[in-house]
DNA sequence: ACAACTCGATACATCATTGTATCGAATTGC
DNA sequence: GCAATTCGATACAATGATGTATCGAGTTGT
């Protein structure tokens, strides 16, 4: 039995060290990103991060591993709550304003994670999981919030494609130009292709 | 005046340069690319790239500018051979199929390029302004198409948005997952959307 | 043809990064 | 409590990257 903790457990470490990484990773980029400098950001020493990793890689499959399920669990929960399209896009934007994005990450590390995987052919079957899950959840989202209110869709599976492909673009474009981009860029195209496909 | 020219002029130099660094970068990531590396790539050593660029930003500097122009002059010119949103859309289409695009590999380049010169606050304003060309052009093409057609469309700089967002959106989840994200998504959409509106 | 100039290779010094090996302190099992 | 184990800091060797300075070959103007 230990009396007082004065040293953190590991998990903590190992949380530590993603968030650390994860601010290193949007502000350098991974690639330029170095052990040294996320250790040291999280507080440690190489030493702290090579107990916890084998490397890099290891390190990124593990965060992508970490914040996927946390991000589609969000949508899971909301689409429990809101039934109707309109009601389910207001809460979205209402969770975008709040926090970071809605998948739980800053867009930079986002776009940056999607960029190394991609890269990396032998890890590219991980991040298309990820993405075919988000599709197969907008889908599921359409499907339901349409059938609530009665109307159809033809093809839910292809618009969530849509649906996903115009989110990260217009995610990538704030990212460069915020200002002639606003925040809202989406829902609101959202809510263009609803009352298009309404008529 | 010279006999015969046994060293390449400097534009031909720098013309190796980017190309090179273009493979480069694809393959390992701006952060990740070294000096060397591309010097290398190019069939040549430091000393010539650091006679040609003061460094890797001054390179991607001009990189931008020089796809930028390629770019925007290869739509313009397509604007004034192909007059409806048909044509065009095939025209885009059959150009799109030429291009070297064999692993789907120099959309990465693309996608690297956005997210260096996000980082980099500075150098913000250079990409903003092409994103902003790129729109507005886009927005002149669809006016431009649609009037020769006869129909309207409410918000000509609003759709050119939505139709880049869509556009870059797609590439990038082709990166990801070419297998479920066909080549030709992004024209799928187009003609989706086309139908919509016209409804 | 000759002098001035330009380009790119080579060499060099400096510094950053990597991975491992080892040691001491903290923690747990018994 | 005490021994065994775990965690993370430190030291170390090897390698890679950076930028500059310099030299020789190539090129241009007159």
């Amino acid at each position: 039995m230990s009396r007082v903790r004065t040293r953190p457990t590991r998990d903590d470490t190992k949380e530590r060290l993603f968030e650390a990484a994860a601010r290193v990773f949007e502000e350098r980029g991974i690639g330029a990103a170095s052990i040294e400098t996320i250790a040291a950001a999280a507080g440690f020493t190489r030493g702290a991060f090579y107990s916890n990793f084998a490397g890099k890689d290891e390190l990124i499959a593990a965060m992508l591993e970490d914040h996927v399920e946390r991000s589609i669990a969000h949508h899971r929960e909301l689409l429990t709550r809101y039934r109707t399209p309109d009601d389910y896009v207001a809460a979205l934007r209402a969770t975008e304003r709040g926090r970071r994005d809605p998948l739980g990450r800053a867009p930079l590390l986002h776009m940056e994670l999607i960029l190394y995987v991609a890269r990396a052919e032998k890890r590219r079957p991980e991040l298309a999981k990820r993405l075919r899950a988000r599709r197969k959840l907008v889908a599921e989202i359409i499907a339901s919030t349409m059938q609530a209110v009665g109307e159809g869709v033809r093809d839910p599976a292809w618009a969530g494609a849509m649906l996903l492909a115009l989110e990260d673009g217009f995610r990538l474009h704030r990212l460069i130009d915020p200002d002639s981009t606003p925040a809202d860029s989406f829902f609101r195209a959202v809510n263009d292709l609803r009352r298009l496909a309404e008529s």
